[in-house]
DNA sequence: GCCAACGTTGGC
DNA sequence: GCCAACGTTGGC
């Protein structure tokens, strides 16, 4: 039985669209200890992941994504120029971890976070609880099948 | 190990 | 741009 996630993302920096148009891209950068024991520990292939776009004028679930690799060495900690660089971190003691990600399919209609937080179905998803500031969650199944009917999907046509 | 200072996230 | 919430850092 496969899990579900969230990630965020600010679509300025990385969007559903430019997931799409990559085809897949490794989920890197992320620098949150819980984040990152998600990514390692607990994800695997074939898992489905909300992508919600954060730090926008209207924040919403956009479309659905799909685990795609098992977690390796973020590369961006290893270098210099990287904005996330870690001089801690070294090729032998890698600090962070991350997977690939692929698009599965854009939501017909976005679900605004403020339809999400009054919904009363949706009680305990971890992204409309006060103060998360996780960028990698895990999603309750009941819940990511209700987001996905709010968006249009069917949760079964995956 | 405590905790104040600081930086970041992200909604509004 | 503001600010609440939270994680991390570093002095002690």
């Amino acid at each position: 039985m496969n899990r579900a996630w969230l990630v965020k993302s600010e679509p300025n920096a990385y969007s559903y669209e430019d997931l799409e148009r990559d085809g897949r891209t490794p989920w890197d950068g992320v620098r949150n200890y819980q984040a990152r024991n998600f990514m390692r520990d607990e994800m695997q292939i074939g898992d489905a992941v909300l992508f919600y776009h954060s730090n926008v004028a209207d924040p919403a679930v956009v479309g659905v994504a799909r685990v795609a690799s098992e977690a390796y060495p973020d590369p961006t900690q290893f270098d210099a120029d990287d904005p996330h660089f870690d001089p801690k971190a070294s090729p032998d003691a890698p600090r962070w971890m991350l997977v690939d990600l692929e698009p599965l399919r854009r939501l017909t209609q976005a679900v605004p976070l403020a339809r999400l937080k009054e919904d009363p179905a949706l009680e305990g998803l971890a992204l409309v609880r006060r103060g998360n500031r996780l960028s990698v969650m895990p999603v309750d199944d009941a819940h990511f099948r209700h987001v996905l009917e709010l968006g249009g999907a069917d949760p079964d046509a995956l």
